[in-house]
DNA sequence: CAACCTATTGCAAACCTTTACATTTTGTGC
DNA sequence: GCACAAAATGTAAAGGTTTGCAATAGGTTG
């Protein structure tokens, strides 16, 4: 822990050249003899002398550090999108940093106070900013941040405060889930997780009753205000216990794989088989989606794609804030916990009344 | 974008004070009068000026910035490490940077470079270490980066090379899942996974034959060299339909949870019903194992614990590296995917011989 | 009122590079 | 060998803080 008080100066001397040529020699720039670079060369290999970044970000007022900011990381959906951030970054030799949401999922003025201070090049924020206290406060927070640095967002809009975006079109990605399922002969889905307070399941959810609405389908939400396995098992058993056979939804689409996998469970305790008695479509395509018992029928978000594209926009300066965010259309991975209903049930079965 | 030009100069001239005096004012000297500092802040509050963390960090030679290296976030054993780290660094007022390991999965002299570059103030080495081309060299890697910054490993032991580690003990984990199934009544168990080319792996491994032997069980490795679903899937098929079943295993225990999805999926493929005609315990405690069909009894290595333990190390320069690192101890998590084997086989119910 | 002590403030160096500009060296054409 | 252009190198300022040391202000004691 002692030779990095080693400087250019050092090196210079050593060599007989002055610090600005030992510079130039390191920047590759174009206009030093061979020979000269070569004894440069020698020495810093010699001596094993590293540059100091901090000291070059100083003068050249950039620390190539990107910030990413998002509520929790062990999440795979932003899992996904930090990992694809550190791969761009490290593609134009930056590195990126975390910043944790504040225990309400708030962007908080010390956590851009500290973006600021530390003179990052750059921000990515995702999230899905739920309607907080201060939700008032976050287009002033982000456009005092904004002075400072670029910020492309993955997020719904924010009102009052435009910026770049790149964002998952969930409205259409639902209307894929729906058509599916009607194209099976599904009558009767349910939407469950539909807590309207976070933007990206208030697409969902207006994505999934406009199409129930165009294709003449009997449309239910359950609203949940948190998406755990646990609160889908609960959820799916009590609606699906508390009716009647006919008025039972013979498909469900759930806000996310996560839950998906309590909604499985659940319809498994209380005796349903799946796809036969309801069909079920997740959201998210999780690595462990392809191995549920059936395997899960569910719209790919494409985390890292989204990762990928905001960090791109962010590092080409492409800070365009355009109306219409840069939008990752939804992939419907179809597996097998989707079938036609049984014939069993209520309104038999063909296709007799609507197209 | 153009505030940030606003310097501590000018905060001075603007409050009739020397750069001195604020900066004393900011960083909470305690020898300044009341009545200075409240100027003082009046007047940096006015213009909005942020301090410059970079020119900070050149003079006081840290940069307030841990690393943290390891081979993909996504995995949530490594999103918990980092995850833990991002928290226990944020209440010391630090940053964390992620950096990869690059394609083999290898800690090259690049990415060590750049960490020196950069001055991190510590660095978290996250990794199982495949034996791979470069294995001689890590450890001389290694010794350069830690002649600049102090280092804490989340990783076997790396032979020539010392310094301060966390390590979950694998050893004794393993043998707790197998004296699970012996008390159950197992006597023929298969671990499936066994790739002995990790030192996670190879502790895993050599556990689970040590307590075979102890307890009398005919212990059975199933190598595969990659860890994932569809590989648990294929294999596990292939044990189970080219044997008689006197000869098959009645519980496996597979290496991680991820693979034991594909396990699980494979048993119900090939009819087997679980845990009654094979028991199955995963590895991970992912957060998903508590809702596959049926929940997985499994080993938690508390990745976040890992993190936690590892960051506070880092921070608190307890970089004692004595041979035996900090340990976590799994805990074995009892669900729903062992139970006693079938009596139908071939020995017979209850326990005749062994305790 | 002098002597002295302490709390407060200012001065200026140091941290380590990069780069505009000036200067020196080298090369080319005649 | 000269004039000139181009290439290579050096000089020194700038980037924005922190902090050791010196200086000043304010207060206390005898």
């Amino acid at each position: 822990m002692q030779d990095s008080r080693l400087t250019i100066i050092d090196i210079a001397r050593e060599a007989g050249v002055s610090s600005a040529t030992v510079s130039r020699v390191l920047s590759k720039h174009p206009n030093v003899k061979a020979a000269t670079a070569l004894k440069v060369r020698e020495v810093v290999d010699k001596y094993g002398y590293q540059p100091n970044s901090i000291a070059r970000g100083l003068l050249q007022r950039q620390s190539h550090v990107l910030g990413v900011i998002m509520p929790d990381v062990k999440h795979p959906y932003y899992a996904g999108i930090f990992s694809a951030a550190q791969r761009e970054a490290e593609r134009i030799g930056s590195a990126v940093q975390l910043y944790r949401l504040d225990y309400n999922g708030e962007v908080t003025l010390d956590l851009v106070r500290q973006l600021i201070e530390r003179r990052l090049d750059g921000t990515l924020l995702a999230g899905g900013f739920i309607e907080s206290p201060n939700a008032k406060e976050l287009p002033a927070i982000l456009t005092r941040l904004k002075q400072y640095m670029p910020i492309v967002t993955i997020s719904p809009a924010i009102p009052g405060f435009e910026c770049a975006r790149v964002w998952p079109d969930l409205h259409s990605g639902v209307q894929k889930a729906v058509e599916h399922l009607a194209s099976l002969g599904h009558k009767r889905i349910a939407f469950i997780g539909a807590t309207a307070d976070t933007r990206s399941v208030g697409e969902r959810q207006q994505g999934f009753l406009e199409a129930c609405k165009r294709l003449g389908i009997d449309g239910m939400l359950r609203y949940e205000s948190i998406h755990t396995p646990t609160a889908g098992e609960a959820c799916v058993t009590l609606m699906m216990n508390t009716r009647a056979a006919a008025d039972r939804p013979t498909a469900v689409i759930v806000v996310n794989d996560l839950m998906a996998l309590g909604v499985l469970k659940g319809l498994r305790g209380s005796g349903f088989t799946i796809p036969d008695d309801v069909a079920v479509v997740g959201c998210d395509n999780q690595f462990y989606s392809a191995f549920t018992d059936p395997p899960l029928t569910t719209l790919d978000i494409n985390a890292e794609e989204l990762g990928r594209l905001a960090t791109r926009r962010l590092v080409n300066g492409d800070n365009d804030p355009s109306p219409n965010p840069i939008v990752v259309v939804p992939e419907l991975i179809i597996r097998e916990s989707c079938a036609a209903p049984k014939a069993a049930g209520s309104e038999g079965g063909g296709g007799d009344d609507r197209a």
